[in-house]
DNA sequence: AAAAAAATGTGTAAGATTGACACGTTTCCA
DNA sequence: TGGAAACGTGTCAATCTTACACATTTTTTT
């Protein structure tokens, strides 16, 4: 037996949601599509599963195709799957998103790739049901960053506090006192002072932190309790 | 233009897994699958994607075809795409999951369908992925329960605080403190006194409680900050 | 029939955590 | 040079958590 009795083989998409931070808000990369239908409009790097391919290297090819991104570590998030979802055909899309800081030389590879960050706040209508699992993203961000020390990943290797606070605004979209923070990320040990100053900030110079790598590959899997008490919604 | 200029449409599967709880510890819903390959072995509920049905649609039909349960409300977690999961031919699958209180129409139904509720921790080997299907399943009901009062769908409408204590361990696979469970779901002012006692338990009978369902939907969507505080792996 | 055992329900006190602030320091800029 | 802006540390009351003691109800044992 080579094959199902079956007729409906369904074409399978893939799509990556990327979420970069600049340090004052939340970035989306997406792309001006190059062919039909929705050719011109702004959509998630998206691209069809190879037979001969895994979900997640699927996901790595097309990100790597359309961006130029390497080794970015892409978590897969839900299945698209409405009947008419794509209007050429049916097609389910497998959502994968990845968390990356948004270095400079990031940026080059990506603009040569006619791929652009915007911000989540203000960004256009994408096409198809895009939009949809965008928010259907940023819910499962807050649901990580509720429960592991995940917002790192957005951040550069070094990073001063009120960086990270700005973050954790900018996911939960909420204010938090300064002082009050600061004493929650310190207690939990997972942040080491290098010493250095922040020389880009305007007034008084914040300290630089890098992640203690031990503690946090053990804690990770471990729950953090860190969310703003109000809830998300 | 009808249909994208691509060869490779794959075929597309729906696996639900189904996990009850009768009191004392959670059961998992399987089948004996009744071709091949792998007849005769345990597996999940599964079938093929129509190409006329949503994903959440084509989970209930196999579902209700499988087992006779109808009115499920079943939640997508992932989709399975290794590319040799399945000997037959290249096919991903959907893995839906459910909760259900384990109520007796639904064994008569249930055993009426071949299918068997195995014990979680005892269970049997299942044919292909899907023993990973099921860690992950654990994994997002961990996840969900801790941040959401979703273990209430596991118990029948009316419950003691005991046996929902019980549940949560189950879940967590811990030992919690009676008093201070107590105090703490009661803090929640989610459950109602019903007034009625437990005539099945052995011993001291405990007040039977239900779930104030209009508070349950308005808290559902905020986070309620239960779960085990040693974390879960 | 009384005593022991098992399970449930209520209370309490020490310790830890949170939330809301005060106050002092560093740096930039007018 | 003085003030504004951003950062860092400290304090304290209120709340929550944890670890128990003790009383009550029902079943089982002797």
């Amino acid at each position: 037996m080579n094959r199902y009795p079956i007729e409906n083989r369904i074409l399978v998409a893939i799509d990556c949601i990327i979420f970069g931070f600049d340090g004052e808000e939340i970035k989306l990369l997406v792309i001006k599509r190059n062919f039909e239908p929705e050719k011109g409009n702004w959509s998630l790097m998206g691209g069809f599963l190879h037979h001969n391919e895994d979900l997640e290297d699927g996901a790595e090819r097309i990100l790597y195709d359309l961006t130029g991104l390497k080794n970015i570590y892409v978590e897969q998030i839900f299945t698209a799957g409405r009947i008419e979802r794509d209007p050429v055909e049916r097609t389910i899309s497998v959502v994968f998103f990845a968390l990356i800081g948004i270095r400079d030389q990031d940026k080059e590879a990506v603009n040569a790739h006619n791929a652009h960050w915007l911000s989540l706040e203000r960004k256009p209508p994408l096409i198809f049901d895009h939009d949809d699992m965008v928010a259907k993203a940023i819910e499962h961000l807050r649901y990580k960053a509720a429960l592991h020390p995940i917002g790192f990943e957005l951040l550069p290797e070094r990073f001063t506090i009120p960086k990270l606070q700005k973050l954790y605004e900018a996911i939960y979209n909420v204010q938090l006192d300064r002082r009050n923070f600061s004493r929650k990320i310190l207690s939990t040990g997972l942040l080491m002072d290098t010493g250095e100053k922040d020389d880009q900030s305007s007034t008084k110079k914040a300290t630089l932190y890098r992640l203690d790598q031990e503690k946090y590959k053990n804690k990770f899997s471990s729950f953090w309790h860190f969310m703003p008490h109000p809830g998300i919604e």
